[in-house]
DNA sequence: ATGGTAATATACCAATAGGTTAAATAACCA
DNA sequence: TGGTTATTTAACCTATTGGTATATTACCAT
């Protein structure tokens, strides 16, 4: 199913560094070594990072010279939102809740 | 800040049991025992899960004779989503992309 | 050919994740 | 008091994760 698409997705997010990363890539494609400069990391751990993204389909590689540029994919993107999303009116409620009391801490006052 | 609780929200969300918990607790609260029940998986295991959920401010947990009852608590989703969002325009233009492309071969045919 | 630059592969390591079994705790019931 | 039910803790196991250092591959320029 796409479960197991929802697990790679997720489990890419959760990483901050990879989440820079898909953000970098948000303003145009990128070689690895431009993606690994602002991180204190080594290029391996870039490498490995960026093998998660593409595992979860949330990055393209291409290939021109010696570089393999990085491009960002969001289509996963998209599924995970629909999934969140279904617990909207969920989180929507628990503030209209913290409304109702912070309204009622106000007329007491 | 909340690059963390985005980590722990992520991380928690990348498990499809923890996925399916929190499916089951938005139709009420619930025992660990029912909880368990739709799945092949000790209590112990259970517990770790509901442990990382908690973690992640996704359920919290009441006291009620022998149960302990979890709730779902969805207020940390909606930053997950907020997140996700950024990205919305990137998967809807993809999408744009690929109905160009169904559009331009239809046209061929 | 040789050397420099970009990236990956390989081998290793420590910490974490996800599961188990068995024991412990806590609250009810009789 | 003792027994049953609900849940957690503890100890353990294996696989995965996120990082390292070092070696290798691939391409370009001289």
């Amino acid at each position: 199913m796409q479960a197991q698409q929802l697990d790679r997705t997720f489990a890419a997010l959760a990483d901050p560094t990879r989440r820079a990363i898909l953000a970098r890539l948000a303003s145009g494609e990128s070689s690895v070594t431009e993606l690994a400069k602002p991180f204190q990391m080594t290029m391996p751990a870039i490498t490995k990072h960026l093998k998660v993204l593409e595992g979860a389909g949330l990055i393209s590689r291409g290939k021109e010279a010696q570089w393999r540029p990085c491009r960002l994919e969001a289509a996963p993107l998209k599924e995970a939102s629909e999934w969140v999303d279904h617990y909207r009116k969920y989180w929507e409620e628990s503030f209209d809740r913290l409304d109702a009391y912070l309204q009622e801490l106000k007329e007491k006052r």
